[in-house]
DNA sequence: TTACTTAGTTTATTTTATAAACCATCGAGG
DNA sequence: CCTCGATGGTTTATAAAATAAACTAAGTAA
């Protein structure tokens, strides 16, 4: 019964880390139309990832209109495999 | 990318109903030293899992020392099995 | 019988998730 | 050029959850 990290064990963060497991680089508007997410909630969450070190987050600068660039780091990588080995071991009795 | 179930989702009614799986029936205390928790908090999710239907709470009577023991519902086996499958469509791209 | 331990529950506090309100910029229409 | 609405976010407020602290009641031992 091994711990799980706080900051994977929550819904939002964990459907916006698997996104960027499958996809390498997705943008703020394509991360909300797949979760569903509310633009507040899903920046927030985005932030946390990031100030964990989970994902990197560039907007797009040049004072125009923001575009949010998001992917995954090498450490958020980790963390989603540590998460699942973490979760196996909750349904042995399975 | 499915719903996870709230109730399920959640590290110490996890560890619940993950020991209740393999054990069939466990009591308070052994329930209590196996998650770790802390006696308020094991009561507060116990209380939850059983008026979600998922565990049966029985203390055994007769005015003396309490003694609750807890066992998974078909409901409760049956949540875990969606939540699993919930949860593989998190990590498709692991 | 006083005082400690055990088995819990109830209540209060802190943390977390979520939503609502807001700000800035772009583009279209008059 | 000036409003008006949509787009892309962030900040802040609220609701819900987890956790801990305080309490209750019975048993046990000195």
């Amino acid at each position: 019964m091994q711990e799980l990290d706080p900051l994977l064990h929550s819904q939002l963060r964990l459907a916006i880390m698997s996104i960027l497991l499958s996809v390498e680089e997705a943008d703020f508007v394509y991360l909300k139309e797949k979760t569903e997410a509310t633009a507040g909630n899903l920046s927030v969450q985005l932030e946390k990832l990031t100030s964990a070190g989970y994902i990197t987050k560039e907007t797009d600068g040049s004072g125009a209109k923001p575009r949010t660039i998001c992917q995954m780091t090498d450490a958020g990588r980790e963390a989603m495999q540590n998460y699942v080995e973490a979760l196996k071991s909750y349904f042995t009795g399975l």
